[in-house]
DNA sequence: CACCTTGCACGTCTTACCTCA
DNA sequence: TATGAGGTAAGACGTGCAAGG
């Protein structure tokens, strides 16, 4: 996981998700207050992972506990979560990728515009073959065994739950057409709104395709539906769930962010006050000293390099900036410093100051 | 202009999972 | 080692708003 920040325009809502930019790619952007930041997955860090056809979909072994099941499930996927190098992700039937395809190159499944490749020709959407991720379903204990090189195989393809549309309350009804998964989950005794965790694989993918687009249309959604063998309410939840947590963390950096800029310029108006006593006592004791021309002082706070710059003499300076009521009495020239928080990125600020 | 549909943000609820005593 | 409490992350939902037809 990367965390990037940098200072952004506020006008530009710090969207640090750019459509269609590489998440890792710390956005940066010096046109005025802001902070942007990047989070995103490191690349060597991606779930990858092939996915066969499962041949025991429905081999529920009767003497396997559900328990057991979740343990070696979550055991299972822990380890192939820290695969390294990553087995690639192999879950587009429809969009074949090469096994070698770097992941940033590796397609999403979002239907053309024309969106001829996700209907047939009698303009329904076209499902894909049956190779997907079935929803909440941990695989039997037999299908762990009876395919040990497939790690993914235990994922049962079953789009009986899309085909059969569902779709939660109303508007899903609207999406889908009808509510037969919802009557039939409750036959199942699951309630509708029973939260079922979503596999690292599906989690890991809507990942990869929120990088792509933090926005779906429905074209998009419907066939992340199918690819992962989701409802597309689900789908549809799931980004609007991941925009909301990114909102909140880009919050958090941003508090953070001013919080230690407040730091900052409290330490640096302790400082100026500082210098400034330091200079009165300085031209009491040494009256000669006005004769010397003012002088600009400007200092970096991260790096404390301090930057002097002669300006005019004191008899033609006029210095808005001045602290000092009293021109006539305190003819320095104490400027703001050229670093300020709120001007420019702290780098662009430390590059400014050392030039 | 009113009405309807759709998508989204936001707040909240609920549940799975983890940590720790 | 087992267990329950508490915290956290995340899936799901209700509501309101805005845009577009």
């Amino acid at each position: 996981m990367e965390l990037g920040l940098s200072l952004g325009d506020a006008a530009k809502s710090f969207e640090f998700f750019p459509r269609n930019s590489n998440l890792n790619t710390i956005a940066t952007n010096n046109t005025g207050l802001g902070v942007c930041m990047a989070l995103g997955i490191n690349l060597n860090g991606r779930v990858q992972e092939q996915v066969k056809a499962p041949e025991s979909i429905h081999d529920d072994s009767p003497d396997t506990s559900e328990e057991t099941i979740k343990t070696q499930t979550r055991d299972h996927l822990d380890q192939r979560v820290s695969l390294s190098p990553p087995v690639q992700l192999d879950l587009l039937p429809l969009y074949p990728v090469p096994r070698h395809t770097p992941s940033h190159q590796r397609p999403f499944p979002w239907p053309s515009d024309d969106g001829s490749s996700d209907k047939d020709s009698s303009g329904n959407m076209r499902l894909p073959v049956a190779r997907g991720f079935e929803v909440n379903k941990t695989p039997t204990a037999a299908e762990e065994v009876s395919s040990p090189n497939s790690v993914a195989s235990s994922f049962q393809m079953d789009f009986s739950l899309y085909m059969a549309g569902n779709g939660g309350k109303k508007r899903d009804a609207e999406a889908t057409g009808n509510d037969t998964v919802d009557a039939e989950d409750d036959e199942n005794g699951l309630n509708s709104r029973k939260k079922l965790r979503l596999s690292k694989e599906q989690s890991a993918y809507l990942e990869e395709s929120f990088k792509e687009h933090n926005t779906l249309n429905p074209k998009q959604k419907l066939a992340l539906a199918k690819q992962l063998n989701l409802r597309p309410r689900q789908v549809e939840v799931w980004f609007q769930n991941r925009r909301a947590r990114t909102k909140l963390k880009q919050t958090e950096v941003d508090c953070e962010y001013l919080k230690r800029c407040c730091e900052t310029l409290t330490e640096e108006n302790k400082r100026l006050h500082k210098e400034l006593q330091e200079l009165r006592a300085l031209k009491k004791s040494n009256p000669f000293y006005m004769q010397l021309p003012a002088t600009t002082l400007t200092m970096c706070p991260s790096c404390e390099r301090v930057a002097t710059t002669s300006t005019a003499p004191p008899t033609t300076t006029t210095n808005t900036n001045n602290t000092d009521s009293n021109p006539k009495a305190t003819p320095f020239s104490l400027s703001r410093p050229s670093f300020f928080p709120f001007s420019s990125t702290p780098a662009q600020s430390h590059q400014s100051a050392a030039s």
